[in-house]
DNA sequence: CTCCTGTGGA
DNA sequence: TCCACAGGAG
C-alpha cells in the first residue's frame, strides 16, 4: 500500500516559471522553494519508512535530506480517480442553520445606498468575462498550487480514511506549501497514522517529526491528536460531516471547514475563501462591506457577500482558480498588471493595490 | 491585536 | 538581515 496522493502518470520535468530546483546540497535557502513533488514513491514498494523522517533539529539549518525532488509539473487534466463531482444538493437548506463562528451568511440588506454602490447581491459587470480570463491564464501557466494538495489525499483510500486524509491534509496545508504537506501526509500515512485511532494512541513527539516541515507544526501536531479524539469519541472515527461540527474542532476555521466539506463530503456549503480570494475580490471590486463599497476586511466577510451572488457552480472551482492566479499574476504585492488579461475589467489594476488586510505599504 | 513558525523577497 | 505572510486561537 503505498500512498498514492498525488500519484500521477508522469511528471514531465518542467516548472514553468518557477525556479524548480536547485538541489543544492546546502539544502537550506534552497530547500522548500522547490515546486515538486517530494520523494514521491511512484509505485507501491518505495517508501521506506526510514528514507522519511527528518530529524527535526530545531533551529539547525540542516534539515537536509537532499532528496532529488522531481520538479513536478501540474498534472494537467489527467485526473486520477478522482474523487466524485461535487454536489450541491443540501446547500441551500441549511445555509442558515446554526453559525458557530460564521458571521452571518446573509448580509444585511442596504435599502438606501443609491445609485453609485452596486447592489450587493447583483452580480458585479462583466464578472464572467473576468473568470474567463483568469481560467485562460491560469491554463496557461502553471501555478504551483492547482490541487491543493488535500484535494486528492487518500483519494485510494476507503471512505471514512479518506475523509480522515482530507482532514489531516487540510490541516496540514495551511501556510504550508502544498508539496510539503503532501510529504508530511505522506510521511503520516507511511507510519499508519492517517487515521484517527492511530494518530489517537500515537506520541505527539511522533506526529511532530513527521509533519515537520509544515507550518507551526507544534501546534497541528496537538491539534491533530485533540481531532482524533474528538472524531473517536463523537464520530466513531470519522471526520464531523456539518460546517458546525467541523469549526468546533481545533485548528479548524471557516477556511477549512469550507474546504473539508467541500472535499471530503462534496457538500457545498459555502465559498472557501483564502487570502488570495479574498486579496482579488477585492482588486476586482466583486465584494464589500455590507452598506457601503469599501472593501470587505475579513475573509468571512468576504465569503457573505460573494456567496450573495456568485452562482454555486462556481464556490467550488473560484478558489483553486483564484489561488492559482493570486500566486502568479495577482500577487500580494505588485501585482503583475502588465500581464493580466482581464486589467481592463480591474478597478485596481496598475494601482499598486496591497491585500485589503495588509497595511499601506506603498 | 499578537502569537505561532518557517519561508522567501526586499 | 529583516520582515511580511498565512489561518486560527486567545
Amino acid at each position: 500500500m503505498s500512498l498514492a496522493i498525488l500519484r500521477s502518470p508522469s511528471f514531465p520535468t518542467a516548472i514553468g516559471r518557477f525556479k524548480c530546483n536547485k538541489m543544492s546540497i546546502t539544502g537550506f535557502s534552497s530547500k522548500k522553494k522547490i515546486s515538486a513533488l517530494d520523494p514521491i514513491p511512484d509505485s507501491d514498494e518505495v517508501s521506506q519508512p526510514e528514507t522519511r523522517v527528518f530529524v527535526r533539529k530545531k533551529r539547525m539549518k540542516k534539515t537536509l535530506e537532499v532528496a532529488v525532488k522531481q520538479p513536478r509539473v501540474e498534472p494537467k487534466k489527467e485526473k486520477l480517480p478522482d474523487i466524485e463531482d461535487f454536489a450541491y444538493e443540501k446547500a441551500d437548506r441549511s445555509a442558515h442553520s446554526g453559525k458557530s463562528k460564521l458571521i452571518a451568511d446573509v448580509l444585511p440588506m442596504n435599502t438606501e445606498i443609491a445609485s453609485t454602490i452596486r447592489p450587493i447581491d447583483e452580480p458585479p459587470a462583466n464578472w464572467e468575462i473576468v473568470l474567463e480570463g483568469i481560467r485562460k491564464m491560469r491554463s496557461s501557466e502553471d501555478a504551483p498550487v492547482d490541487t491543493m494538495g488535500c484535494e486528492k489525499a487518500g483519494s485510494f483510500l476507503p471512505p471514512k480514511e479518506r475523509r480522515f486524509a482530507v482532514l489531516a491534509s487540510s490541516l496540514l496545508s495551511s501556510q504550508t506549501k502544498d508539496h510539503v504537506t503532501h510529504g508530511a501526509i505522506q510521511r503520516l500515512h507511511q507510519n499508519g497514522l492517517l487515521t484517527a485511532d492511530a494518530i489517537d494512541v500515537a506520541d505527539e513527539t511522533t506526529i511532530k517529526d513527521l509533519i515537520y516541515p509544515v507550518g507551526f507544526y507544534t501546534r497541528k501536531a496537538s491539534n491533530l491528536k485533540k481531532i482524533a479524539k474528538i472524531c473517536l469519541i463523537k464520530y466513531d472515527g470519522d471526520i464531523p460531516s456539518s460546517l458546525e461540527d467541523l469549526l468546533a474542532l481545533p485548528g479548524i476555521g471557516p477556511k477549512m471547514a469550507h474546504l473539508v466539506m467541500n472535499i471530503a463530503w462534496n457538500n457545498v456549503q459555502g465559498i472557501c475563501v483564502d487570502t488570495h480570494v479574498h486579496r482579488i475580490c477585492n482588486r476586482l471590486g466583486w465584494v464589500s462591506r455590507p452598506s457601503t463599497n469599501q472593501k470587505t476586511s475579513t475573509p468571512e466577510e468576504t465569503r457573505a457577500s460573494l456567496q450573495l451572488w456568485l452562482p454555486k457552480e462556481e464556490w467550488v472551482p473560484i478558489n483553486p482558480l483564484l489561488v492559482g492566479f493570486g500566486q502568479t499574476i495577482c500577487t500580494p504585492l505588485r501585482p503583475r498588471c502588465e500581464l493580466c488579461s482581464i486589467s481592463e475589467f480591474c478597478p485596481s489594476a496598475f494601482k499598486e493595490t496591497s491585500s485589503p488586510t495588509s497595511k499601506k505599504k506603498l
